[in-house]
DNA sequence: TATATAATATGACAAAAGTCATATATCAAA
DNA sequence: TTTGATATATGACTTTTGTCATATTATATA
């Protein structure tokens, strides 16, 4: 695998900077620019083609999924989006504008790097899969949000620290302590919740809550 | 519990705007106001007291350390440092300093509220297991695909195809008919990991490989 | 070949987890 | 004031989990 060029692209210098660090001492990496609106990555880009942009979405002057569009048309590299929040719907068009996928910006750098790498090497039938790893990542990460996964609507604030409590691998005798009521009650708690999700166990839970996915 | 005043300091609007909403639209918290380095967080506080300061590290002027020292000194309020990559020697910087945990920005809302409350609410005691919960998030985050947390170093194949079946959700008997073994070898499977975990139940052991954090 | 490891299995047992009916106290809303 | 929701508790019971000792293959390696 040769090197792979990257341009950056982030209105907020920490980021940018932090990026550039992150990707200057690995050797397999070479930061080729780093822009602070979308339309000084295409600028940086005419003159030296990158294999990939890291693209923050919101930025001054060009945004991010303009940009994006602009490279997805004139084929000037793959796009890697950056995001601090999960905006949902802000992703959602960055990868309807061709982006080959979205990383939030904390991400370690040994993961952001292999990240980088499958995209840039993604040919058809990859690219599916890392849509999917990070979507799935971005969903690990997610705790309780909106949308898919554990929703907290319909429990009252004794059941959800239940639910965070199981989700931390406690026991019901260990929760009881930790609330200070009895296990039955617990145990009457978790019966009542495993019901309303249609789980049949405790663990089952702890995975939805944890990952937003039901076994 | 009453509701938590907050101020945010960060130099980064997005940062600071996308914080302050997802806190305005919670009657819990009350955003009492925003600053863009140490100094002017500082300035809010000797106004009108915070329960908490969301505080960014990286700022001009006056950086999150050196604020996080002034107000742990002056009792102005409890200090969560935000951090978008986590740099260990900042954080351990700002813990040194004063700070109750630290947080990276992309926490999902309600994430972020919990921590908050945690970090509000905590008390002597409690304090200990707030910081180890938030660094077990953090390492959770670190690699929610594989690595950190959870090694799959000194497993056997069959044995992690258990380990991600628990993490699944599964039950000893869908494991059993998943894999084509019986659910006494299942249950063998899971003493033996549980006991090179020292974990105790198979809840415990979901949310360590799903998270990093062992219970 | 002898030995270690991996994958599988059983049975007996102990310990949790989960279910269900029932009950009480509080508080807010109709 | 009656009703409904919330938080709590018990006891009796069933099912699942987890532990342990023990055993059989197959395969790889000393």
């Amino acid at each position: 695998m040769s090197i792979i060029k990257v341009i950056i692209a982030d209105d907020s210098d920490f980021v940018r900077d932090g990026m550039k660090i992150i990707l200057d001492v690995d050797p397999d990496f070479e930061v080729i620019g780093c822009a602070a609106n979308g339309r000084e990555a295409i600028e940086i880009a005419k003159e030296n083609k990158p294999d990939v942009f890291l693209m923050d979405i919101q930025m001054p002057e060009m945004d991010g999924i303009e940009a994006t569009k602009y490279i997805a048309e004139h084929n000037l590299g793959k796009v890697l989006i950056l995001t601090t929040f999960d905006d949902d719907e802000l992703v959602r068009d960055a990868l309807k504008s061709g982006a080959k996928g979205y990383l939030i910006k904390n991400h370690t750098p040994d993961h952001l790097k292999q990240m980088i790498k499958s995209v840039v090497n993604g040919t058809g039938v990859m690219e599916d899969s890392i849509l999917e790893s990070l979507a799935g990542s971005v969903d690990a990460v997610k705790d309780t949000s909106a949308g898919s996964g554990f929703d907290p609507e319909g429990y009252t604030e004794r059941e959800l620290d239940i639910v965070k409590a199981v989700s931390e691998g406690l026991s019901n005798k260990e929760i009881a302590a930790k609330l200070f009521i009895s296990e039955g009650t617990v145990k009457n708690y978790i019966t009542s919740i495993l019901s309303k999700e249609n789980l049949s166990h405790r663990t089952a839970l702890a995975v939805y809550y944890l990952t937003g996915r039901k076994a």
